[in-house]
DNA sequence: AGATACCGGACAGATTTAGTCCTGTATCGA
DNA sequence: TCGATACAGGACTAAATCTGTCCGGTATCT
């Protein structure tokens, strides 16, 4: 559970590797050979990030893919949503709508803000982030109290699915 | 991916039950009655909280299950865990500890990054949160500007796994 | 042309999750 | 003490996902 996809973390390594050749091109073998990824699959990955407009392909001899975009404007949720398909928590808010219970239900709705305070991390880390290893080295505790939930959750912006 | 288990979204449901009859207990049958829960599993699910301190069990006649301590002291990322087993994000800081990769990858550690944002989110999350259904109905754009993630990262505590 | 690369669907295998079943044990109440 | 109630927990099946492969097709550069 949680877990992300190998192939959306192939996805993340390819966006990362192509990010920091912004002007080139790289084709899926290339790729998969520098990071030891399966070539087929990899390939299926850049294709999918191809037609939701994150990647541009460029076919023929020496073709290859390059960003669509600056690193800094795709972020890793499109990215996961682009190959694994949207992002769910709980059942209960999908397809048809509600479970037999969304009446009697006290989880759904607190549920649901979880799922949005994930997707806004997940939101705001963008490929960009993914290369810098960050100016302090580890992430220290400058909040000892922690922030109580409904803070965070305030703070939210608004995002889809 | 990014999915609740139903197994995870059922103990949660019945952890929620438990904490409106903090003094009460209930039944696994009587839980699953009520939210028509599919009975063996869900005494599945109870018996590993039961395991990891969070549920007491009492057997017998108008037996059941009770909270083994305040709804307020139960974080979703205790409970998550208990049922689904450690939270992994990507596969590259698990069991062995690296991949082959784990020197030229530059998408390990940020990523590992988000995924202890994602799991301080969880943690901050109490059975108590799933009560209620918060003072303010809609969470609002109270940050325009979206936070840079790593001011995110830096007000973290840390949440080990 | 011919070589290189992307395109995209179909498909097989492995893994995970969901859900069932059955035997055993503890406790309460009559 | 007997019997009903309820938890304990392992074994097992089925369904859903995920991972990875294969292949015929198309576009492009030299
Ligand atoms: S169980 Fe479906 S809405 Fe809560
Ligand atoms: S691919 Fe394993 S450490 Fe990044």
């Amino acid at each position: 559970m949680l877990k992300l996809t190998k192939k959306a973390d192939y996805g993340l390594i390819a966006l990362r590797h192509l990010a920091s050749i912004p002007t080139a091109t790289a084709s899926t073998k290339e790729i998969a050979d520098t990071y030891h990824l399966p070539v087929p699959l990899l390939a299926k990955v850049l294709q999918r990030l191809t037609q939701t407009k994150i990647l541009i392909s460029v076919a023929g001899t020496n073709g290859g893919y390059r960003l669509a975009r600056d690193a800094s404007k795709i972020s890793a949720l499109e990215v996961v949503r682009a190959i694994d398909g949207p992002v769910i928590l709980t059942h209960c808010f999908t397809d048809h709508g509600s479970c037999d219970q969304s009446d009697n239900c006290t989880v759904r709705e607190p549920l649901r803000r979880v799922h949005e305070a994930i997707l806004d991390v997940l939101n705001r880390f963008t490929i960009d982030d993914l290369a810098e290893p960050v100016a302090q080295p580890r992430a220290s505790k400058l909040t000892p109290l922690p922030t109580p939930l409904h803070q965070v959750i305030n703070s939210l912006q608004p995002v889809s699915n």
